[in-house]
DNA sequence: AAATTTTACAACCGCGCAACC
DNA sequence: AGGTTGCGCGGTTGTAAAATT
């Protein structure tokens, strides 16, 4: 079988985002939600692969995504539940609303793992060997987590944790669609309006969100920056992609567009 | 202070599944 | 029924930042 191979194409772009790609992104996806991910860059103005816009989506630009900062809890259920389900990053994720399967793997292989290695062989210098990922192997004390293990804090400042906990937002990307029709907002996760205002605000948002609609206007011709010039059937509407997404009511995004 | 090593995270790659035609 | 396509998942790699020497 004939596989469409992602970023096939020479010319399409590779490696770390610009600030100025992640606001196209969600710009486009704010407004016109997700309807095919192989042909959102191309009418998002972006010399990307639908692959590497659908990830970056997923793992980084989407609202209630949360960074860093893991709870105790989640930790627990992280543990416990590698230990029942192995690397089933995905399945783990849908159980801990606002991560990321990506994020949840990073955060297992860079920590978690290794704590509960040391756990396991307490005392002891690292003896050889055994390293090696096999991840169902550490499975034999969830129990030993740690609470108050000092590793469990040294996230809570992490300068790689700019975004805040936004909401409940399933990374189960397949249900995406369908699970962020929950009402995230009133879950233990929630926050103000304020906040998520801010989150869309400040630091890579850095200039006045409506005055991006610039580089649509400057960089891709009209047809391609609104499609339901060419797609009136557009399958989201604004309002509801925005609902979908679990963006705030309290905030005008259209005022964005205008 | 500079060089080197380690850590943490973002992103890419390839495979497999399921829907569609 | 079988080919094609898009998407999701998990493994892996690249790299910037932090820590150590």
């Amino acid at each position: 079988m004939v596989r469409t191979i992602c970023c096939e194409k020479t010319g399409l772009k590779k490696g770390a985002w610009t600030p100025e790609e992640d606001k196209k992104l969600v710009a486009y996806v704010t407004r016109y939600g997700l309807w095919n991910w192989r042909e959102i860059p191309k009418y998002a103005g972006l010399s990307r692969c639908g692959k590497s816009c659908r990830l970056r989506w997923l793992n980084y630009l989407r609202p209630n995504i949360k960074r860093g900062n893991y709870s105790k809890e989640e930790e627990e259920i992280i543990i416990n539940m590698h230990q029942a389900l192995g690397n089933k990053w995905a399945a783990i994720a849908a159980k801990l609303p606002g991560r990321t399967d990506n994020e949840i793997k990073n955060h297992w292989h860079t920590n978690l793992k290794k704590r509960l290695k040391q756990e396991s062989k307490p005392a002891h210098t690292s003896e050889g060997g055994s390293e090696c990922e096999d991840n169902n192997k550490q499975e034999s004390e969830p129990s030993t987590l740690l609470p108050n293990s000092p590793s469990l804090q040294t996230s809570e400042n992490s300068p790689l944790s700019p975004v805040p906990c936004l909401s409940d937002f399933s990374s189960s990307s397949s249900d995406f669609m369908v699970e962020t029709s929950t009402n995230w907002m009133a879950d233990e996760y929630a926050v103000s309006s304020d906040k998520i205002a801010e989150v869309l605000s400040g630091d890579f948002w850095t200039e006045p969100y409506v005055a991006e609609n610039s580089y649509i206007q400057e960089n891709f011709p009209e047809t391609l920056a609104y499609p339901e010039i060419l797609f009136p059937l557009s399958p989201i509407s604004l309002e509801e992609s925005l609902r979908t997404y679990g963006f705030c009511e309290d905030i005008d995004y259209m005022e964005w567009f205008n």
